[in-house]
DNA sequence: TAACAAATGTGAAAGAAATAACAATAAAAT
DNA sequence: ATTTTATTGTTATTTCTTTCACATTTGTTA
């Protein structure tokens, strides 16, 4: 089965997303180009991305909802689901433990890390936090694959080579540090002050 | 002057932050393979980037870090400055507020907004909250132009239409629910779980 | 039953972004 | 003074992504 480009992975997260509260909403069929609008994308790059993944529509109806989800999750998730840590519980580390924990069920936050040993043992959402200490341990014990970093600047590279030491397969790094990985490790790098400014250069250049 | 391709914005964002820290270690030119390494692209990439400034190293010392970052600037700011508002100040609207305040000279976060009474008057980075029903006021008095979105999905759309007629040219929502917006507004929406699936789903193929 | 309609799936074309290739430059080495 | 070297700026090429265009499918309408 090959491997989807990183666009279209993207986007069907997005869709698996927006399905999710359809269903909620009792929506059983969703055409192209409905679910276009919502993702302010065009009805030919939906049923494209669809095509990749070899799903077809009920003629007339639309795309089966709950079917869809399904394909989605057999292509995006692994079968047994995936362990997640996140580590540095300050404050975007602990927005994030909230929010992530039970939000897939096949991509399963089972610790936080911290070096305060005041957060050694509080619990966000049920999650228990470690001492960064004992994240080798933990990382093998209960088999995680991927980190989320959010400690500080300074700690990111440490942090980050202590992960790929205990055999973490991806990373997630919040902080501005460009972070150094080996090539089996895959890492995906986020700051929200380039989305801001991409915002911000773009308001200025309507203006004109 | 000519609009810049979102990536090409992307990417003199991320220059600029890494940039801002070897001023600090005094380092006075980069060479373009070196600023390729820090972000993990290639030398080309950076090299046509910078073409697009119109700007040149010195033959042999490369491209002078302080004079590069003013550019850069020139360029992505707006020469005044643009004002921020935060609306929702739950635990990623926190979180964002301290880390945000301060680190842009050009990007001023100047107000902050929640639906809480018990919130009204909390200060954040020496930022002061307001009740969501004096957004329209606050927002034209202190002409800002960008807001940033962390309500509940539920408010969302109401906290969006409420930026829109209070007269806000761009948006960077964090909620994941797909937004609608006029032409004339910028829209950038960020979703984490996306970032995670992606890590998750590559971190999945890396394995076979 | 024939014409029409609504929507899909996909090959071909266009557009955007990344990479390669290389001439140009001037410092450093011989 | 000549050759070598390091690095740039830019054109050309390739690769990746999106859009166009349209034949296809089957329900609906006349
Ligand atoms: N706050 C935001 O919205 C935001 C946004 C974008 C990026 N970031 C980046 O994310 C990172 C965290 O931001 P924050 O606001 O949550 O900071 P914070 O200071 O609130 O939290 C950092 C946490 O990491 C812990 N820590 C420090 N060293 C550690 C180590 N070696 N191992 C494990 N834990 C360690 C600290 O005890 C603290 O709890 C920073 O690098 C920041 O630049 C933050
Ligand atoms: N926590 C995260 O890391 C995270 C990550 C990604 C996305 N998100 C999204 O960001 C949003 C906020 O997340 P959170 O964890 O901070 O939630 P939260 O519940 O902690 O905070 C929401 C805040 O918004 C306020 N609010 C509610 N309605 C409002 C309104 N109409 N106007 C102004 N303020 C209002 C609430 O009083 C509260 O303070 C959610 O939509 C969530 O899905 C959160």
């Amino acid at each position: 089965m090959d491997t989807l480009p990183g666009k279209t992975v993207e986007r069907l997260s997005q869709y698996r997303r927006r399905l999710l509260n359809l269903v909620e909403e009792n929506v059983e069929y969703i055409f192209s180009h409905e679910l276009a609008a919502i993702l302010h994308i065009t009805a030919v790059q939906v049923r494209r991305d669809l095509m990749l993944l070899g799903f077809s529509s009920v003629y007339r109806k639309g795309y089966p909802v709950k079917k869809l989800i399904e394909v989605i999750g057999q292509r995006l998730d692994s079968e047994s689901g995936q362990n997640v840590a996140i580590i540095g519980m300050g404050n975007l580390g602990t927005a994030l433990a909230s929010y992530l924990t039970g939000l897939r069920p096949k991509l399963r936050i089972v610790a936080l890390f911290d070096i305060d040993e005041n957060k050694k043992g509080l619990k966000i959402g049920g999650v228990k936090c470690y001492h960064v200490s004992e994240m080798g341990k933990v990382i093998k014990s209960k088999k995680i694959s991927i980190g989320v970093v959010t400690v500080p600047q300074t700690s990111a590279k440490k942090v980050a080579s202590q992960l790929i030491k205990s055999g973490i397969k991806g990373i997630l790094n919040f902080t501005h540090i460009p972070l150094e990985v080996p090539s089996d490790v895959y890492l995906e790098e986020y700051d929200m002050i380039t989305s801001l400014e991409k915002v911000a250069y773009f308001v200025k250049k309507k203006k004109k």
